[in-house]
DNA sequence: TGCATGCCCATCCGAAAGTATGGGTCGGCC
DNA sequence: GGCCGACCCATACTTTCGGATGGGCATGCA
């Protein structure tokens, strides 16, 4: 901490629909002295907490909360903040979560899987204008998962795999990927293959389990 | 509490991979001076310590937890506490989800968006023998989500939507449920356009994303 | 050098999916 | 009674999928 006056707390915002989780925070950060917690349950209430008392310090957005439609609320959170850090507090992202929280313009991603005691430090962290990311999610960022029993996937498969799961049919995929529909069915039957389902449908779940996209 | 030496504490086990939720349990309940609680963040750290110590008198499992594999997991941890009550806890449930759990036998589930005061009850709740479930599970139970933009989805469609889930093929479908492989093909053709998809997967991963399934 | 692997493409085929049309029963509701 | 909606079925058609076969090209490794 750099001297300044008692009053000068952080002001940060959390929301998450896991009261549990709340309850928490307000416990183990009301013992830190230089932070003052706010928090929400939902992505409206969030909103409104930033409309009446101006922008936050610090925001946490709990991922999988009414309103946030994955990163759009996000989106919504940090144009509201006006500059000041918002981030995404969450379980256990999958890796395009991961993107598309990092390219939406978040100050960082905080897992619940780390215990409360880092909580406070990554909060400093990123109200002093630093992106926060856990080291094993930095690691495992490229790597994640794709490895399954019957071998793991190329980076082209995995390509193929993000289209499957938004339902896309063999000649878009095609299309977007300026490559031949036959060459798109050999993925996806490959990735069928390594995923033990017996169409792209079930490829689609699977892939979801396992945290794959 | 019915009388019973100081001693005659309840042993308390709970498992979750959010260190997080496991910090805030030891906290709020090591200030209920009749239980004894004791964590884990992994299925298999749980089972450890359930062969070491013996059956606890209620075990908490998250159901998201490494090691868990959906229900599997939970009939495991049932298996192995000799009868005791084995309770779910978890975020937001699907229905499909809350089916599997108590058919598995389990004894219960905890919201994590309850906070962590009623949690102390539910848990003399169920180490009475009884089964807890928040009232407002039991409510909307059955008529979870089904309802759209595009109209509610029967209880039909429900049906051949959860199999949609799992991958299965109109032919499949309609041997199980003992119908015409065109009547699926027709609920099909009708859950799409109520889920604004189109095709099956997409309607699967629409489906996926409401918590319908 | 040979060989495996990942990537790309073409053609062909049968099966499945999706769409359309038409017709039937049943129950509830105005 | 007439109407509507949910459910059931059949036939027929087009598109898409999944699988198989066969070929070419580049990389890296033994």
């Amino acid at each position: 901490m750099i001297g300044g006056a008692v009053s000068d707390k952080i002001r940060v915002l959390i929301a998450d629909d896991h009261e549990m989780v709340l309850d928490v925070f307000a416990m183990y950060l009301s013992s830190a002295p230089d932070m003052a917690i706010a928090t929400a349950k939902t992505l409206d209430e969030a909103v409104d907490h930033i409309g009446a008392e101006g922008p936050y310090d610090v925001v946490l957005l709990d991922l999988n909360m009414p309103g946030m439609n994955g990163v759009a609320g996000l989106r919504r959170a940090i144009k509201l903040n006006g500059g000041k850090p918002v981030a995404i507090i969450t379980g256990n992202p999958t890796p395009r979560m991961l993107d598309e929280i990092m390219n939406a313009g978040s100050s960082g991603i905080v897992l619940k899987t780390t215990g409360v005691r880092s909580l406070a430090n990554a909060i400093r962290f990123m109200h002093a204008g630093e992106h926060y990311m856990p080291l094993e999610l930095v690691r495992e960022r490229h790597n994640a998962g794709r490895t399954t029993k019957n071998g793991r996937l190329s980076d082209k498969e995995m390509m193929v795999l993000s289209y499957l799961a938004e339902g896309k049919q063999n000649k878009e995929i095609a299309n977007d990927l300026k490559l031949a529909e036959p060459t798109i069915k050999m993925h996806v039957t490959s990735i069928c293959k390594k995923l033990t389902a017996t169409n792209r449908t079930q490829a689609v779940i699977v892939a979801r389990d396992l945290g794959l996209i």
